[in-house]
DNA sequence: ACACATTCTTAGAATCGTTCTACAATGCGT
DNA sequence: ACGCATTGTAGAACGATTCTAAGAATGTGT
């Protein structure tokens, strides 16, 4: 990493009209900021209940959404079954390892410009453009292609 | 469209030992073949109950998970909420209208080749990138942006 | 500080998409 | 035609997510 960002600083500190930025609200959007690798629900869950035990999983999903329409974080469908969680609204796109599951980061300067092109895009008004990388995490490359 | 491929022809006529292509498998792919847009499973149900009333939801879920397995038809997940089922194996690319939700394809050729570089590469192992781009189509632009 | 309206948290029920189960029906090799 | 593995069906079960109802907490105006 290049550049350090603080994790614990929120990026928009504005919340719908009437919403209020809670202490359980506070709580699921620090531990993800501070989370490596982008939770599913479940995770999440967890690791929040870690700092309080008492919170219920309803909050945390009425949070992750709140938190998503407020463009907060991300929602990160697709990447395997369940929906991760990602505080990095940066662009960037994401990477799996096929063998672990986990989930990083690609930074947007690691890859050239993506650019449709061809006579069929009059077809398309294109304004996002979602890139997934497939293959090995470094760890599992190492710890045995032959194991499993 | 630049080709027409016949949309009947089935592209890897292996299906696991044992396996056979019944009527409804055979129904499963062709109408999954014949569909311009890629249904997701509850589309895919009605459209195939049109010609067989009788099939049932179970053995639509079998038969496509049959068929991905195969490499006949790929799964399509994270372009939305439901997994949704694509018969064009070749490579390409999607687009989702934001307004309407219909997927359609992007023939790999219309967009420049997509690469990794930079240093930090070395924990990467990739290899399969996938694209999505989202935005509006060419019907929902022109019924009426103001018009939500 | 008090009353009030609004928002929030909680637990559990409900819902949605998908998969599993049990059993009858089918089709292939002999 | 017989035996046996494979298949199709309906419905139950499952996991992830969302909804509901009720009470608790918060903020505002006085």
């Amino acid at each position: 990493m290049t550049t350090t960002p603080q994790p614990h600083s929120r990026p928009q500190p504005t919340l719908p009209t009437g919403r209020r930025l809670t202490p359980q609200r506070r709580l699921v959007y620090d531990t993800l900021a501070a989370a490596p690798t982008h939770p599913d629900a479940e995770q999440l869950i967890a690791q929040v209940r870690r700092r309080d035990p008492s919170i219920s999983v309803a909050t945390v999903y009425n949070t992750v959404r709140l938190l998503a329409d407020a463009g907060w974080i991300l929602e990160l469908r697709g990447l395997g079954t369940r929906t991760r969680y990602d505080a990095n609204t940066a662009e960037h796109d994401h990477f799996t390892c096929r063998a672990c599951g986990a989930v990083e980061d690609i930074p947007a300067q690691l890859h050239g410009p993506y650019r449709l092109h061809g006579e069929d895009l009059d077809r398309y008004r294109v304004d996002e453009v979602r890139v997934h990388a497939l293959g090995l995490c470094d760890q599992c490359v190492v710890e045995g292609p032959g194991a499993d």
